[in-house]
RNA sequence: GCGGGCGUAGAUCAAUUGGUUAGAUCGCAUCCCUGUCACGGAUGAGGUUGCGGGUUCGAGUCCCGUCGCCCGCG
């Protein structure tokens, strides 16, 4: 499937423009990808979405499966993927609510074990537990329910590690994923293009032997998955990136603070998929090219600006202040009245899609590494 | 003027027959959210219980006075 061309290469970095085809349209790469887990953008209509600039969108073939029932995926012109569900595996593994990030912070030390005693990983796949009912998922299955969703792209089934794991857990969960990376190609759906995904947590040699076993698989482009941090993302890249196939698409799964998205794209990320911009918004956290405001602050009840005067976003190109924001999200019945969370996500959407369009620009000007810098002095000065 | 009621965090209200460091919710503040079990989470700052006396070992709670607000009757 040649679904993917590299435009330009950046002279001083690993930045490439690219452009990625799909049934559905045209990704200018690179390309932030917005999450849609149950195969929408919660309190977002399908117009308000084209109005943010989104290209792609990943939903999660775990939720689509067991919540929304293999539902095919509809947005129109924008493309869209479905991570495999091996993600949610190890989250249901530690389960906490609202602390299931907690599991990928922190540095491996020879004290800490992690515990997966809520699930049982066998060669063919994982059995766990969800709302009280015993379930299964592996490589063949992930497929074929993948194939059902019907998303222009597709991940492996693999086995993400911890930055608490251990060498040993690495290498064996290296081998599992290999092994379910074959199973997947063979039962790759018709008219979707698949990636393989790249683990082996920080361990160098690891993530070297995972780039060139997935790398040299017939795949149409990669994922790069279990990496966490700023520091882990830069690291891991510079392992992994010069051992896959250049011409081949590569995604950085789960990543996407505005710091790590300029590591992804210096380092030859084409696109990468996070929570953070809808999460956030949600959340009422909303981006502006000087730092983050959270409009749910009192102060924002008063303040008659637009989120930022220059954003070109549904929202301020609206000219909706602050204050009625922050009215529209503190109002107790906003369970039923979601219009505020709808303008926030606007926002934040148009945001991200707007900054790597800019970064885009840059890279086709060889300016990618000065617009970084420039960029990210702004966003950390803060108010 | 007479009778009755009420005054407890910024707000709305709790506090067993008077009994330890007066609670809750919202609000406020700070921090957090990285392949979404996530319209969320964590922590924290705010009260000489209107004011002044009294009874008591001990008063938000009982008594007296005073101020303010509400209701009824004149």
């Amino acid at each position: 499937m040649h679904m993917f061309t590299i435009i330009k290469k950046d002279r001083n970095s690993k930045a490439r423009l690219g452009v990625l085809k799909t049934a559905h349209g045209i990704v200018k790469t690179p390309s932030y990808v917005i999450v849609g887990t149950y195969g929408q953008i919660r309190y977002l209509s399908p117009s308000d979405i084209k109005k943010t600039k989104t290209q792609l969108i990943i939903a999660n073939t775990f939720h689509l499966w067991k919540v929304a029932n293999k539902k095919p995926l509809k947005f129109g012109k924008i493309s869209t993927m479905t991570d495999s569900g091996g993600f949610q595996v190890l989250s249901l593994a530690f389960s906490d609510k609202n602390k299931a990030g907690k599991f990928m912070t922190g540095t491996p030390d020879a004290n800490t074990k992690l515990k997966r005693d809520k699930i049982k990983i066998t060669s063919n796949g994982v059995y766990f537990a969800f709302n009280g009912k015993r379930l299964f998922l592996g490589p063949e299955l992930s497929m074929k329910i993948q194939e059902k969703i019907g998303a222009d792209i597709v991940f492996a089934f693999d086995h993400i590690t911890s930055p608490l794991d251990t060498y040993a857990y690495n290498k064996k969960a290296l081998e599992l994923t290999d092994k379910w990376a074959k199973i997947c190609l063979k039962h790759k759906g018709k008219n979707q293009a698949l990636f393989g995904i790249v683990q082996g947590g920080l361990f160098k040699d690891l993530r070297i032997k995972s780039a060139k076993s997935i790398g040299t698989m017939t795949f149409d482009g990669f994922g790069i998955g279990g990496s966490y941090t700023k520091k882990q993302i830069a690291k891991v890249l510079k392992w992994i990136i010069p051992h896959l196939p250049e011409e081949k698409p590569r995604h950085l799964l789960g990543v996407g603070k505005i710091e790590d998205i300029f590591e992804a794209v210096e380092n030859g990320i084409d696109t990468f998929d996070c929570v953070i911009p809808t999460r956030e918004a949600r959340h009422g956290r909303l981006y502006t090219k000087k730092g983050t405001i959270d409009i749910r602050r009192g102060y924002f009840s008063k303040d008659k600006k637009v989120i930022e005067p220059s954003c070109g976003c549904p929202t301020c190109s609206k000219k909706i202040s602050r204050s009625q924001i922050s009215a529209l999200l503190k109002n107790p019945i906003r369970k039923q009245n979601t219009k505020g969370q709808r303008l926030c996500l606007m926002h934040n959407m148009w945001f991200f899609n707007n900054l790597l369009e800019k970064i885009r620009k840059s890279i086709a000007k060889n300016r990618f590494i000065e617009f970084k810098k420039k960029t990210l002095t702004n966003f950390l000065s803060q108010y």
